[in-house]
DNA sequence: GTGGTCTAGACCACC
DNA sequence: GTGGTCTAGACCACG
């Protein structure tokens, strides 16, 4: 499992960590009863203050995706991988759709926007490969 | 020129105003010499902060989209197409890659993810013609 | 709106915080639209920490009772009063069964029981006049 | 005798253990001179860390419930009954009259709270039968 | 060791 | 002015 923060995201730090949580869920590297990195360790890891993680496993806890085990640490749900996989999906299309709409209100045609997706499709692929 | 602000959008307000005043540059809905609409104006016709709209109108100022005319307005400068033309592809293709690398991150395949786009064009096809 | 903290009461002062303000809802004390005491008057009213009125807040926002309006504040949402209504029965039910099996394990009988809400609600009402 | 912990109950678990030796106490299930399930014992039954019955067991003896008998155990001290009789009162009274202030301050009237207490007592029976 | 709460104070974006 | 985020550091309950 690896976590990994970009501090020029955008997106808030916690919201990172809770995303990546819940993406490791859906891609099974994290399966119900096991244990998260526990706040204090997975600061060090990020080099993030425990209060942000701790922020970040709160609202993880309130969607049911972890669930504390007193003096033990946080474990992950049974309800969690179903939660997860839905989550994923539903937060990548909605960030789809937003740029979707926007490059099409910019007057690009549809054949434009293939154009870009596949563009960028294949530089990923490069990245992956490389 | 049709502006819309989606307040859920998780871009600020003002940003999503010079975005899509450089969009409408882009497309010429907007060309060299056309006044944009007033701070009172915008403002009353997005039902948002007068505040806020000047603040939008100040980026395109610095970024040279618009100029101020004495007593009349903030017209569009010779030079805002060109530059919006740029911006529009480098804005887009910058979110779509950000959009993407999530995707792939998450252990969606490029098949996965060509379906999920051709179902949001689909979708955004339909609200055009609807 | 009279909003009071206990720190000797066992719930955490944001949890105070949270079901004040949903049972103010309930009560119709807050209406939707009606605007929250913003987060530093909470937390000069209240001699608290700013960040702990924020997490109230914050936790309020995630069960949509209130939502942010940029720049002005939060106000109470349009389903805030029926979830409010409901939260505020469970609450109050949950905790009063807990009670309740806690003294009918105890051996002591439903009349016994009844007895003592007798006693305590007559005392409430005694401090209610009184 | 029948301990049962209820880990989403709001008390810790150690005081859970306390509260139920002592209601067995004061209802003679325990007498003096009894020993008390060893720790291990206890925590194998209620699945839970022996350090969190062994904190629990430390109160009992502070209160003078239990004594230790050496190479045996933990036996019911002489005074524990009155002790245990007086204590079950007090702390049932106490989060009783808790959840009816909650209740009374949130509007609900004293037939409103008699209602929920029959309906919730009316429930236990059920219970105790089924 | 674990998580949970609270305080204090900083900086940011937005209105 | 508003809320949102982050850091730093303290204390507590629990195991």
């Amino acid at each position: 499992m690896f976590f990994a923060i970009d501090p020029s995201n955008g997106l808030a730090i916690y919201d990172q960590i809770v995303r990546q949580v819940m993406f490791a869920v859906a891609s099974e590297a994290l399966r119900p009863g096991d244990l998260v990195p526990s706040v204090r360790d997975m600061s060090r890891r990020l080099a993030v203050n425990p209060n942000t993680v701790a922020r970040a496993y709160r609202d993880l806890l309130a969607q049911g995706v972890v669930a504390t085990v007193r003096g033990t640490g946080m474990e992950i749900t049974p309800q969690a991988p179903q939660r997860c996989r839905e989550a994923r999906l539903r937060m990548i299309r909605e960030r789809l759709a937003a740029v979707l709409l926007e490059a099409s209100r910019s007057q690009l045609d549809t054949g434009d926007i293939r154009g870009m997706v596949e563009k960028e499709l294949a530089k990923l692929e490069r990245h992956k490969r490389g």
